[in-house]
DNA sequence: TATAGAACCTGTAGTGGCTACAGATTCAAG
DNA sequence: CTTGAATCTGTAGCCACTACAGGTTCTATA
């Protein structure tokens, strides 16, 4: 069975712009395809397998390095251990940023709602802006 | 009184690094300050006011085209009602990223745990990586 | 006063993960 | 055969810095 996919089939395949699959190419993320005589590339059923994995890790907030591991392109296969471990380190960091965000989140809601209140001479949002600490 | 801190002491005094002062600099957030005669900044508490001011709002994760609306950079300073306005508009954001995260998080969470309880024949993780949809 | 080393200067390139564009070629439908 | 869509390559831009190179100047100590 031959490659029959061209790259925006593969793009509509795998929901991945046709941009990103040639920079995926470019850094190695996505294997060189085949080519047609006249140079058009060609993918196959694997190539969409690949690329709706690399979307997915994305989407899920894996940097492209942790895709690279988790693709196995590094020097093996990762075991089960080694992709726990990864995915265990980046539900940390998540969480942290979930964490941060929500800080954030009230600091911001608090000045909001000074100002819609007025109980403050100025305005409530440039005064917190203005304060040194949280 | 004359402006006299360096701008490595301004940077200790704002909680910022000198490259970034320059930075703000070149784009604009900052002023340019005075220069000694042999071409050295020199900076004013004004100065320590400000840049306090755009490090709180970037940590509060203003962008930096906000800040410059919020420091009345564009055309007029922004009254109260524009900068609620803005506030808000990043608090809907900031809400809106902090429920991605969360549920990247649930499906991460759950990967993992599958994963340490080893009921999927490979990887739980890989496995979730490779499916359509979450 | 000499000197070492810290701090400063400018300008440029790199980061991550794409996205957009320019200008050319090729493909597919009518 | 023609037209318009899709593809090709290569480069530049996005955000908000950060890092580096190669130079000058300042400051503290001997």
């Amino acid at each position: 069975m031959v490659d029959h996919l061209s790259i925006g089939a593969l793009a509509e395949r795998a929901g991945v712009k046709v941009e990103t699959i040639r920079y995926y190419e470019k850094i190695g993320i996505m294997p060189e395809p085949g080519r047609t005589a006249s140079g058009h590339r060609r993918y196959g059923i694997g190539h969409v397998t690949r690329l709706q994995f690399v979307r997915r890790s994305r989407e899920l907030g894996f940097p492209l390095e942790d895709v690279r591991s988790l693709l196995g392109l590094e020097d093996v296969p990762p075991s089960c251990n080694e992709v726990h471990d990864l995915a265990m380190r980046h539900l940390t960091s998540v969480r942290k940023r979930i964490e941060d965000l929500q800080a954030l989140e009230r600091t911001l809601a608090n000045a909001a709602d000074a100002c819609a209140l007025g109980d403050t001479p100025d305005c409530a949002v440039i005064d917190v802006l203005g304060r040194q600490a949280p």
